[in-house]
DNA sequence: CGGGTTCTTGACTAGTTTCAAGCAAAGTGG
DNA sequence: CCACTTTGCTTGAAACTAGTCAAGAACCCG
């Protein structure tokens, strides 16, 4: 795990911030533009595969997404792994464990990492003076919610084949939104063994309920690389297409 | 459904909410009680089994349970039924109404239900003037993600067995912390149905776990009424022990 | 005293996991 | 540069888990 900017040429300055010039997301103020600069403490850089968040710690920062894919999640004891979520570029990471007293699940790094990093101590000086920002935050955490009460609906509700229909067209979408899909294509850094654990199945019936879903020709997914053939066609299989909210903040 | 304040005689002002005895919340400060005690607009009682936030409509108001259980769900067309989680005195419900377009989902009342009523108007306000109450809201979210999370271990990743045994410690403990036990007795006052909407598994299979779980003697439920006999067996079987966060706000 | 809801049980069927093995591609080290 | 190992994907068979169907019992309410 590499720890804090190490390349201090790369930082990124809040002003030139690339997720700022995606259509999806709140402008900010000049002034919130200003806070925000001085809040943001650091860069952080994880290598693939590295848990940078982790259950049963607290932790003294808050993130945000730059770039790159990571995904949370939590462990039994017996080494049982339930993926709770993914995060893409713009996404917060740690607020649990900000306000709590510690994070109850870990944050793993699917691809390089960019993270902005936030130091808990200023977050009260962010609630203080931007009530707009603070709003934003719980805004943020409203949404996460509202992205696992879905997935919940999956793991609990859905056959194995909605449920990976519906996780792979609501990555897709996601993925969409943040700018990452060309052609309908799009390059997904998760193994199969991820996707089951997203899924609450098995290795093995993962792999014949996506050859399954392959059959259908809706998606095609081979060597990482997923193209969403049919949209319309995967909705139908998942039983309901997956629609996000617009104009959301970031920080 | 009932709408608005039915009985006001009942009017429970802020001063005396009752909530405010129990020994885990947080204390206001004079000027919170103060802001908080104009921020209530109404007081609403909700009958048993009525919903009163529907997935699909904007809500412009949220609230706060003062008396009564209810729990949150999602409905998929064809009528299966994931309940996503359970609400008690003192836990918010529909801020994700308030802060986004709309509810994703839906909340029903398990017994007749006494709420807090607060208008989305004057959210605004509240983040203006109380960062510390809105430091509050989102401590709320933040902490209604984390049960989620739990909860989609348990429907990911737990064994039949092991969900059933989590989440009625899980309930247990919350009931407990909300001052409604008695002697390791509870009413409980879901059926064996919502205990399998809850837990993603049929009505019967639910039945034959509940009888396999009071075959060990850790629990005993029957007519309602639910006896945690042995603590420590019943985390033993589900695996994990329960506790929750300590010194939470409520508003 | 019906009629409805909830709980219970057994038998059968469908869905899922586990086990085991093989293959291909990528990475490692002498 | 070529064995060798590792990782990820794939497949079939057997064992187990969970769902569906059906029917009866217990209870509550009007």
């Amino acid at each position: 795990m590499i720890v804090g900017n190490q390349r201090p040429g790369q930082y990124t300055p809040c002003e030139q911030c690339p997720l700022r010039k995606r259509p999806n997301l709140r402008e900010f103020t000049p002034d919130e533009l200003e806070f925000v600069k001085q809040f943001k403490m650091d860069e952080l850089r994880v290598e693939s595969g590295a848990s940078f968040l982790r259950q049963g710690t607290s932790s003294e920062h808050l993130y945000t997404v730059l770039s790159g894919w990571a995904f949370r999640y939590k462990m039994l004891d017996d080494g049982r792994r339930q993926i709770l979520n993914f995060a893409l570029p713009a996404d917060m990471l740690g607020l649990q464990g900000t306000l709590m007293k510690e994070m109850e699940h870990s944050v793993e790094a699917l691809t390089p990492l960019v993270l902005c990093v936030f130091p808990r101590s200023k977050l009260w000086d962010l609630y203080s003076r931007f009530p707009s920002l603070a709003f934003d935050i719980t805004w943020l955490a409203a949404r996460e919610e509202q992205l696992t009460d879905e997935h919940m609906v999956s793991l609990g509700r859905r056959t194995a084949l909605e449920r990976t229909a519906f996780l792979l067209l609501h990555l897709y979408v996601r993925a969409e939104e943040a700018g990452m899909t060309r052609n309908g294509t799009i390059q997904f850094p998760f193994t199969q063994q991820h996707l089951a654990d997203a899924l609450g199945m098995s290795l093995v019936h993962t792999n014949k309920t996506l050859k399954r879903l392959m059959a259908t020709k809706a998606v095609r997914w081979q060597d990482r690389v997923f193209a969403l053939a049919d949209r319309s066609a995967l909705a139908e299989i998942a039983g309901d297409d997956v629609t996000l909210q617009t104009g959301r903040p970031f920080i």
